[in-house]
DNA sequence: TTGCTTATTCGCATGATTTGCAGATTAGGT
DNA sequence: ACCTAATCTGCAAATCATGCGAATAAGCAA
């Protein structure tokens, strides 16, 4: 996703207003790598702005999902998590504590469909399923995270 | 998923018991490639068994599911599909009419998250979007299957 | 076959997530 | 300051899935 500076720019430009929810989410989706659900970002969201509405979180957020700017990832029939790093990348998921980091993948072209097959793929995603670092350490098991995972 | 008549077997055994819902359902997933959802499960289960409650049928697919007979997977945030291939395999989705596809992959064991991490993965999967052979080939539209992509 | 016990089925209520709608509000230009 | 269209908000409603209790029926014993 673009800077938030950016961002204003953009809507701008496409006759689209500046308002002060849109501003807030832009800075709290900025760099963001936890894959916040709507509901996430709406609690956070209504700290710094109280009256904020659930239903102009999910606005913006499917505005700028189809503006490109913001991606949408979803595990496991769990809700739908947003992703600002458009960037070509995939996902780790920890079965412990729910944290999906986003991880690059070597050797990504080598994956083909074995068996013959007409199949014309235009993407490719991976989703690891596992231990992350912080579940595995076991020492220091007091500052793990709590589960996040939806379902 | 085993055949319809060992999971009934592994149903008595348990003290479970063979209610004719259940004969339906192991036969409707039985060898079943089409990734159904508890609801086109539903349709089909009602056409056969008029009364049968989606109630059940979701019942049913938990059941089996817990037992390890079942496999579940979700694309891009729709209704969970059930998979009684147990095998190893991953998945084609096709754009354009939703289907889905049981693949093979090569290679997968080359594949590794690139950047130096702590990630212990335990399992990996693939999912490719793209076009499938039938909605590629142009001549003969007609017998395209409908878009059953739930979202 | 009859009857008993307990698993199952079924329908409805409820929960979770997301979208549609309409009226109130406000950004941004005149 | 004023206008107008875009936006925000609250609530209803759609979708998917599960909890619950009453009614039903499978499987076993006599």
């Amino acid at each position: 996703m673009r800077s938030p500076e950016q961002l204003v720019e953009r809507f701008r430009s496409e006759g689209l207003k500046i308002t002060p929810q849109r501003q807030l989410l832009f800075s709290l989706l900025h760099e963001n790598a936890e894959h916040p659900t709507a509901e996430a970002l709406y609690t956070t969201a209504s700290a710094q702005m109280p009256g904020i509405s659930l239903r102009t979180v999910y606005q913006t957020l499917t505005d700028l999902t189809e503006m490109g700017e913001l991606g949408q990832v979803t595990f496991d029939g769990g809700a739908v998590r947003f992703d600002p790093n458009l960037t070509d990348h995939h996902h780790a998921v920890c079965n412990e504590c729910g944290a999906i980091a986003d991880v690059s993948i070597d050797h990504l072209d080598a994956v083909s469909i074995s068996e013959p097959n007409h199949f014309s793929p235009s993407s490719t995603s991976v989703v690891f399923h596992g231990t992350c670092a912080r579940c595995t350490t076991p020492t220091s098991n007091l500052d793990k995270p709590t589960n996040n995972q939806t379902k």
